[in-house]
DNA sequence: ATGGTAGATACTCTA
């Protein structure tokens, strides 16, 4: 079983590279953030003809999360139970082949002490009671997504530079650490040890030619998982593409 | 170096 996460940031304009990755990797789930697109536009054609079928949330411009999955996507939960209708896109959880699953994007923050900073550690305990009410961790869970957060010194390409600038906060890092004491394991981690690989690279002053990256894209999981899986890399080989994402996929692998 | 680039939208916001 081969579950990935991927920021495409656009899946309109990201969709020949999503499906050509698709084709050649073969993943049987992907969890995609920033969709950027409502519902009504969302490429389910083109994805179903490439073998999968989707679960998506979506809004105009901004946001938006899918799950797309060669088998059943069963039990779709779109957003927090307690959010309104105009809540930003950021959260989707399915069953598959008995996987609990929650993609999510989290807040990015903007500015540090700013009200969108305060939704984002807000939103973050809002994750964690989510687990709460309706996960169990004695079962196959979980979490994936962009976290816009990196929580470690190995995960930042000059974390001494970094630390306390937004994604490697204290406060960021303590919030997403609550989330992860539901019982997560970050597997990535786990099972390469203290590598310093990066997932996502800004666009801005020539950060992926220099290599100045963030691992803030994440696949953390219940013991159950975590004892089956057997791999967990980033593919860095969409990066190189013309008109990349900023992020790059991870995928996880587990033992049936 | 407080910029830089990319995407969606509509004369700017978000990341």
């Amino acid at each position: 079983m081969k579950i990935a996460t991927w920021n495409v940031n656009s899946i309109n304009v990201r969709i020949p590279q999503l499906v050509e990755w698709l084709l050649a990797v073969q993943p049987d789930v992907v969890c995609v953030q920033e969709t950027k697109t409502v519902d009504e536009n969302f490429p389910e054609i083109v994805l179903g003809e490439a073998g999968y079928q989707t679960a998506f949330t979506g809004q105009k411009a901004y946001n938006g999360v899918a799950i797309l999955s060669k088998f059943p996507i069963e039990d779709v939960q779109r957003g927090f139970p307690d959010d309104d209708e105009d809540a930003p896109k950021r959260m989707i959880a399915a069953t598959v082949k008995g996987i609990r699953i929650i993609n999510t994007y989290v807040p990015n923050g903007s500015e540090i002490g700013s009200e969108k900073f305060k939704f984002k550690l807000d939103w973050l305990q809002r994750l964690r009671l989510f687990f709460d009410e309706t996960c169990d961790v004695a079962t196959d869970v979980l979490l994936c997504g962009d976290f816009n957060v990196a929580m470690e010194a190995e995960d930042v390409w000059n974390a001494p530079a970094y630390e306390g600038k937004l994604h490697f906060t204290k406060a960021e890092r303590a919030a997403m650490h609550y989330v992860k004491q539901f019982g997560l394991t970050d597997i990535f981690r786990k099972l390469n040890g203290p590598v310093r690989e990066f997932s996502w690279w800004d666009y801005r002053a020539g950060a992926w030619q220099k290599n100045q990256g963030l691992r803030i894209d994440h696949i953390w999981v219940s013991p159950t998982l975590a004892n089956r899986s057997i791999s967990c890399v980033i593919d860095k080989t969409p990066r190189y593409l013309d008109l990349p994402s900023d992020h790059a996929p991870v995928i996880a692998e587990f033992r049936p």
